[in-house]
RNA sequence: GGCGAAGUGGCCGAGUGGUCAGGCAGAGGUCUGCAAAACCUUCUACAGCGGUUCGAGUCCGCUCUUCGCCUCCA
């Protein structure tokens, strides 16, 4: 079966296929680092590693482009707004560079957590003034874009076909319901800014042919996507709320720039909502990666965040992240079992796991599916183990092979390094609990069960968890939930 | 006003015409010194009203409700 993925441009599932033959180029927009992460940045980011992760499971080379917006945008394309990364360096009492440097490593330190793999090229907006600059002369050259009095804009009504991603081709329509119309220097209104001039006291700015300025908010991911990728790129993904204006004004610069298609896959992820409710920072009801972590597990967000598909809304509730965290360590449990589990004779075929397990992914990458799978496999896999046969070395390589594959390569969910037993860090107290247990087992073949019950609770006190199963013993640190 | 998405059982959440999603929670059972885990069995669904069809959460129409975008935003 081959890969479909929902194109936000057709609106349909289409096959997927690379420009050139193996390789894929993927660019995706990037946080702007005035702040600390929160759930939605966690949504985006694990839904697109699981798209990068799963490209690659499927034998493409991916070049995965991903921004870091470091120049503080203003809040329109007018004259009006302020600069939030500005803002937040008076705020704190320090400048915007060193702002965007400190959020920038928070970013990573929290993608890192929720094993987001860092994309291969994380290029800053600042550090593309010049690319920037020359995408404007190449429109102003194409008749594309005019300069007032510093500032330059992008005619919307010089390219064919602006607002096809987001349905807003009819720009009068557009027109219709805007509350107040604002002086403005521009054209047409739905002209947007490619250059602005900077006001006095603004700190972030550059030397151009027009003004000492700064870039249009949507101009960093064209010019760099370009940079890195090629003037058409396979796919672009970012968050819904941006189709419009961001991706629309993307597409119109780049297009109308070079004059081919930018982008052959636009793919959009849904929101994080609270009480549905979208989360989002200036809502003020966003929920901070950094306090989430105090008390839950990273991958437990991680698979909280896969057990819904990524073109779908996800609602927040500390009970349904309790229900993910049970459901994962389930998983955990089984793989546990499974690697402990001395060899046996029982014959187990994962083939048919593995082959829903990758129908479910290849379907526009439908994670939730793809977790059933897992858990129809986990429960068959207890089974077997329940059968005093066990499990042949044969069948137990294979799947452990799929849960390499699916739950780890893939998904990120299940990773043998979490399990005890692989752990570098946990050699002594892998020593420690044998005699611990040893000393259990004494206590219990004397029937002295008050003895063995206070060993197991003072443990699960410390945070590991022992459980008595037919084969002996069996002990996990559990995770804080 | 314009553009778009969605309403599934106690909760979360898949599913574009014909057997079951899956997880969490609940009930009963097996196993067990107890506990936990695991396994087996099991109860609650498709917003409403019409229509198409042999047959509809699944297609069509209408109604109601919710959400996102049209200012920066993942």
């Amino acid at each position: 079966m081959s890969l479909l993925i929902y194109n936000s441009l057709g609106r349909t599932k289409e096959k997927f296929e690379p420009l050139h033959p193996g390789i894929v180029s993927m660019y995706v927009c990037g946080p702007t680092v005035y702040g600390h992460a929160h759930l939605g940045h966690a949504k985006s980011y694990v839904s697109f590693d699981v798209v990068v992760r799963w490209l690659r499971q499927s034998g493409y080379q991916v070049k995965y482009v991903q921004n870091i917006t470091d120049v503080g945008h203003l809040t329109d394309d007018g004259d009006e707004g302020e600069d939030k990364i500005m803002k937040q360096a008076y705020l704190e009492k320090t400048d915007p560079m060193e702002i965007a440097q400190f959020y920038t490593r928070s970013f990573y330190e929290d993608m890192d957590k929720l094993l987001v793999l860092r994309p291969n090229i994380a290029p800053a907006a600042t550090a593309h003034i010049p690319e920037q600059i020359a995408l404007i002369e190449r429109l102003m050259k194409t008749g594309h874009a005019y300069e007032v009095n510093g500032n330059v804009y992008f005619s919307v009504e010089s390219f064919n076909g602006y607002g096809k991603l987001s349905g807003r081709t009819d720009q009068e329509a557009q027109q219709s319901g805007i509350r107040i119309s604002i002086r403005s220097e521009k054209r047409a209104p739905s002209d947007f800014a490619l250059w602005k001039k900077a006001d006095e006291g603004h700190l972030m700015k550059w030397n151009s042919p027009w003004s000492i300025g700064y870039p249009g908010w949507h101009l960093e991911c064209s010019a760099m996507s370009m940079k890195y990728l090629g003037e058409t790129i396979d796919i672009h993904g970012g968050g819904m709320e941006n189709k419009f204006p961001h991706h629309d004004c993307e597409i119109a610069q780049a297009e109308a720039a070079t004059g081919k298609p930018y982008v052959r896959f636009w793919m959009h992820n849904n929101m994080v909502t609270i009480n549905g409710i979208k989360m989002g920072k200036s809502l003020k009801n966003s929920i901070n990666l950094k306090d989430l972590f105090k008390e839950t597990d990273p991958l437990v967000i991680r698979f909280f965040i896969l057990q819904s598909h990524y073109r779908s809304q996800l609602d927040y509730s500390e009970t349904a992240i309790k229900a993910s965290a049970t459901g994962l360590e389930k998983l955990r449990e089984t793989q546990r079992r499974l690697l402990e589990q001395p060899p046996g004779t029982g014959v187990f075929d994962s083939a048919p796991f593995a082959h829903r397990f990758s129908e479910a992914m290849d379907d526009d990458f439908n994670t939730p599916v793809a977790i059933a799978v897992l858990f129809e496999l986990a429960k068959a896999i207890n089974a077997a183990l329940d059968r005093n046969e066990g499990l042949s070395d044969t069948s137990r390589k294979g799947i452990e092979a799929l849960l390499d594959h699916a739950g780890q390569e893939t998904l990120g969910i299940l990773n043998r390094n979490d399990q005890h037993g692989n752990k570098e860090s946990g050699k002594k107290l892998e020593e420690v609990m044998t005699i611990l247990l040893k000393l259990r087992d004494d206590a219990r073949n004397n029937k002295d069960f008050a003895l063995s019950d206070k060993i197991r609770d003072s443990l699960l006190g410390a945070g590991i968890e022992i459980k008595d199963t037919r084969d002996g013993v069996s002990w996990s640190e559990k995770s804080d939930i």
